[in-house]
DNA sequence: TCCAAAGTTTAGCCATTGCTAAACCTAAAC
DNA sequence: GTTTAGGTTTAGCAATGGCTAAACTTTGGA
């Protein structure tokens, strides 16, 4: 392949991965928060998730919907939302990712309001070679 | 404020920059494609954009459009893609932020590859708080 | 028991960012 | 100077993820 070819689709290949991303972090993030609330208060309601992530109740209620089609929540009309066991799998995933995002960045020497906020921006897109480096790096900083 | 509910204000906070973010970087993406392609080869094409993107041609005609509302590109119908003052102060902006990024993830000990598309998916989530620590971490590891 | 407040759902709207197919220019080869 | 290949634009569609307003349940207090 032409070089200039390769650069462009290598370049693509970047882009289109954030673009994949995106899609697949919003369910992440619920998921995430529903365990939350399920583990703090012992149930999870479509109002306290829509408080929490900023949105309308309306916009959880179909979210909620597209989840239940993906298998990752379930939930009875007027109910609490419950995670299957595939969305306690990718809830324990996302928590274990941000874990260790805003862990390195407190290690790393960011405030905690900031560590809060970046990680959950950046959380989702970094790969697994990325996330090991992270731990190896709190680990040797903390020895 | 009770607790509960300003946990829930700091939290739906994060997502909300999140979501804030995600608006504004698709356009911070063309704008630094742009000044690189137009750096490189002296002038930017909608079919070189749309290339290393990985979107169709028709896309980047679309958000061209929106980028001149913005004023941050001017393009004659047919003719090459130029960038306004604005639009360049984003770029430099963009590849600065970018750079810092990437340098940061190399130094860390990431490969070549996954820090150029890690780079890519973080850049926009990154507080500058973060990337004065990023470019600390860098000089202090080259000392 | 009934009623009102709080939470949930539905309906219908909007903007964004993708896509394909077809029409349209431009420029280079002949 | 035509022709034609390749780049560009338009038109129209789809999925996603927001919103408000109105209708509907649930639940707890009077």
């Amino acid at each position: 392949m032409p070089t200039v070819a390769r650069k462009a689709k290598l370049q693509s290949a970047a882009f289109k991965r954030t673009r994949a991303d995106h899609s697949s972090e919003l369910a992440e993030d619920y998921v995430e928060l529903i365990a939350d609330l399920i583990d703090e208060k012992g149930e999870a309601r479509g109002n306290e998730v829509a408080l929490r992530l900023g949105v309308a109740n309306a916009t959880v209620v179909k979210m909620l919907k597209k989840l239940m089609e993906r298998g990752l929540v379930t939930q009875e009309p007027y109910r609490d939302i419950m995670l299957t066991g595939e969305g306690w799998s990718l809830a324990e995933n996302g928590r274990r990712r941000h874990d260790i995002v805003e862990n390195f960045l407190l290690t790393l020497g960011i405030s905690a309001e900031t560590a809060r906020i970046d990680s959950e921006g950046i959380e989702h897109h970094v790969s697994d070679e990325t996330l090991k480096a992270m731990l190896r790096f709190c680990s040797r900083k903390r020895a």
